[in-house]
DNA sequence: ACAGCGATGTTATGTTATAACAGTATTGTT
DNA sequence: AACAATACTGTTATAACATAACATCGCTGT
């Protein structure tokens, strides 16, 4: 399970010490967690890792989880080729796993198609129990 | 097209007056807008509104948009044998479209069950633009 | 009568997110 | 080098969303 390295070479200094944060967490955080974990580095506003989140979350480094008002490190940058498409949430132990399934990809786009409705994002958050729980 | 009536026969007098105005709205509302609408009523405090929110979702008569922070009411209660999957939220307008789509439904339990995953609750948005706009 | 339980009302507080404005850094162009 | 354009930064203040804690009320069943 040896995850990638991630080097992150365009991000400025704050998105870098952000997305540092989230993938030393591996696991979920709140903007208000980034930024206690960040004022040793000087941070002191929410703005700052809002913003940082903000592009993070647009270069597809991070993924925000709606309902958990928190973010996470993608699990697959680097590997191009994949887009992601559901986080399984456990409640008990937090854990959050990432997943890509082009089948619910193509299904969520043709549901919009019958529709007529321009999907430009799709939100898929499955609450439950893990495995290990 | 013409809609189901809600009697609401078992809710309290805060559940009734909440889903009353989510009903009347026919749209998402933040749980503060509730709240504004039903200052007249004598509500005044934000956990009124909370309460009888958690109940109306717990009894399926509302729903939580997690992109939102909104609440709706659910289009098809009364009529039994549907669960609902997913929304498609438009980004101009507004607009929410609640979509109960077996096969999608179908879809998330097997990737769950892939991952010995227990699903207890699902949240699907879809944010895009609808036909009208 | 009274215990149990769920709903209510109220105050205070906690948590998440953005507005507005000023300044700094970088890049590309002439 | 001078400049404009663009993006990032820092800061204060405030908005928007949500819950903790506690006291009380009003049913229902025994």
């Amino acid at each position: 399970m040896n995850e990638h390295v991630h080097t992150h070479e365009k991000l400025t200094k704050n998105q870098s010490l952000v997305m540092g944060t989230l993938e030393k967490a591996g696991g979920p955080l709140s903007a208000y967690t980034i930024l206690d974990e960040l004022r040793t580095e000087g941070l002191r506003a929410p703005l700052q890792v809002y913003r940082a989140l903000e592009k993070l979350v647009e270069f597809g480094l991070a993924h925000r989880l709606e309902s958990l008002n928190a973010f996470v490190a993608c699990r697959h940058t680097g590997c191009g080729g994949h887009k992601t498409i559901a986080f399984m949430i456990c409640e008990k132990c937090g854990h959050v796993r990432e997943i890509s399934d082009s089948a619910l990809a193509g299904q969520l786009q043709s549901l919009a198609e019958q529709d007529q409705f321009a999907m430009k994002t799709s939100t898929v958050e499955l609450r439950g129990i893990c495995v290990e729980c």
